[in-house]
DNA sequence: CGACCTCTTGAACGCTTTCAATTTTCGTGG
DNA sequence: CCACGAAAATTGAAAGCGTTCAAGAGGTCG
C-alpha cells in the first residue's frame, strides 16, 4: 500500500512551496515523505475525515468532490500531475478535509505529514510566503467558482468555462478538455444533457465546436460577449 | 477621510491574528494602523484593484460582492463588527481584491498595511498559524458556499441557510437575520421573490416562520431532513 | 470484437425567473 | 412624536429554461 521508495529531488522541487528550499530541508522531506499509489476509483481521503496527510499529485488524475443528497458527485477540482492539493493542508491540527478525493485514473501522490509542512513554514520565510500565496489563490479560484454557479443560465456557465480554458491554453484555437464532459458538467453544476445541448448550440452558431475532448474556439470575441451579457445567444 | 486617532489595544486584540502578539508588536501596529470611517454606500475597495490595505471591521457592516452582467450584486459575505476581511490579505505584493467592498451602514474599519501583516507573520509563529488557519477556514466556507449554489432547488438552499444560522446561534429557536432578506437572497443566488415564497411555504408547513428579520425555527429536524433530501417539502 | 460507460437527442414536466402591482417597513425631516 | 417618502418585502400570473425520463449512438479498453 505505502511504497517507501525515496522521492526524487526534482519531483519535490516541481511544487512552488518546495522550490527554493535548502538542500537540508529537502533531504528531511525525502526521508519522511512517501509515494501513495492509487488505482482508478481508489479513495485517497474522505470529506470530514481529520487531515492526516497533505498530498501533491505526481502523476495521474484525481477528483475532489462532494456527494449530493441524491448520491451523485459535485466536482470541485480535477487535480493532475504537478498540482498541489491545497485542500489537504492543515497547519494547526484539527482541520477536516472539506472534500472527498478519489483517483480518476492510476495515480501517484506525494504524501507528506501536515506537521512537516508546518515545520517548513516556520523554517523558511520563502516557503511560508508560497504557502499563503497558494491559499490566497485557492480562495480566488473558489470565489470565481461560486460566481460561475450564481449565474442561472447554462449557456453563460459553459461560455465562461470555455473562455477560461481557452485563455489558460494560451489563446490556442484548439485545446483538449482536462477531463470528460461528465466531470465538466458536474463542475458547472449542470446535467450532462444540458452541457451537450449548449455545445451543440455553440456549434450551430459558429462559436465553438467539440469532437470528443477536443474543443475548437471559432469566435472568442462572441464567447466573451456572451459571458459579459452583451450577446444573448446563451 | 483618514482619521489618525490611535486604535485602542483591545480593539486590535479582538482579532485572532493579533490576540497573542507581544506588546511591542501591538505598539508597532498602533503606530502604523488607522481607522477608516465609512458612510453608508461608501466604497472601501473595488474588485481587481491591487491590494493596498488589509481591513478589519470594528463597527457597522460591509458587503463583499461581485457585479453580474445585468448590473446587480451577487453577495459573497456580509462582514460585521469583529470580522476580519480575509479577502483583503496579501503577503506577496500583487494580489488583486477578488471582490468589491462597500459599507451597508456607517462603519469603522481598522486599516493595516499588508506588508505589516507579512512582517507580523515572519515575527510571530502564533500569528502565522492564525493567519493560515483563517485562510483555510475561508476556503472551507467558500466550498460550502459553492456546494449551496450547486443545488438547483431553492427550498434546499433556504433550508440549508436557515439550519446553518440556527446552529450558529446556539440552536436557539429564535434569532435575527444578519442582514436584510434582499442580501440573504443574493447570497443564495435567488430572486427576493423566490426567497419570500420559500419562507411562506415553510410557515404554512409549520417548519419555520419569519417576522421582518426575526426567524423562528419550529421544526429543526424537518429542516435537516429537507437539507438531506429525505423530506421533499422543499 | 464485445461490454460498458460516455455522450447525444427528443419530449414533457416542474420550477425559478420575470414583470407588475400592492403592502409593509424604516429612516429622515417636519 | 408623527408624517412622509423611498426601499424592502410580498403576492399573483405567465413564460422561459433546465431537469428528468427514456432511448439510441458513439467511443474506449480489456
Amino acid at each position: 500500500m505505502l511504497e517507501r521508495k525515496m522521492v526524487p529531488v526534482e519531483q519535490i522541487r516541481q511544487f512552488r512551496i518546495f522550490r527554493n528550499l535548502g538542500d537540508e530541508i529537502v533531504s528531511d522531506i525525502r526521508r519522511s515523505a512517501w509515494i501513495k499509489s492509487l488505482a482508478a476509483d481508489e479513495v485517497l481521503f474522505r470529506q470530514n475525515d481529520p487531515v492526516r496527510r497533505t498530498y501533491f499529485c505526481l502523476s495521474g488524475q484525481v477528483k475532489l468532490f462532494r456527494l449530493t443528497r441524491a448520491g451523485s458527485e459535485k466536482i470541485f477540482t480535477i487535480a493532475s500531475s504537478g498540482d498541489s492539493l491545497r485542500d489537504s493542508i492543515s497547519l494547526k491540527p484539527g482541520r477536516l478535509y472539506p472534500l472527498h478525493c478519489t483517483a480518476i485514473s492510476t495515480s501517484e501522490m506525494l504524501s507528506i505529514d501536515p506537521e512537516f509542512i508546518a515545520d517548513i513554514c516556520h523554517r523558511s520565510p520563502d516557503a511560508r510566503a508560497s504557502l499563503i500565496d497558494a491559499l490566497e489563490q485557492r480562495i480566488d479560484e473558489l470565489v470565481d467558482h461560486a460566481e460561475l454557479l450564481s449565474v442561472d443560465k447554462a449557456g453563460f456557465r459553459v461560455a465562461s468555462y470555455l473562455l477560461n480554458e481557452y485563455r489558460r491554453n494560451g489563446n490556442e484555437q484548439s485545446f483538449r478538455l482536462g477531463s470528460s464532459k461528465k466531470y465538466v458538467a458536474s463542475y458547472l453544476s449542470l446535467q450532462p444533457e444540458t452541457l451537450s445541448r449548449c455545445l451543440r448550440h455553440f456549434r450551430q452558431n459558429g462559436i465553438a465546436s467539440s469532437v470528443n475532448r477536443r474543443i475548437e474556439i471559432h469566435d472568442p470575441e462572441r464567447l466573451e460577449q456572451i459571458v459579459n451579457g452583451v450577446d444573448a445567444a446563451a
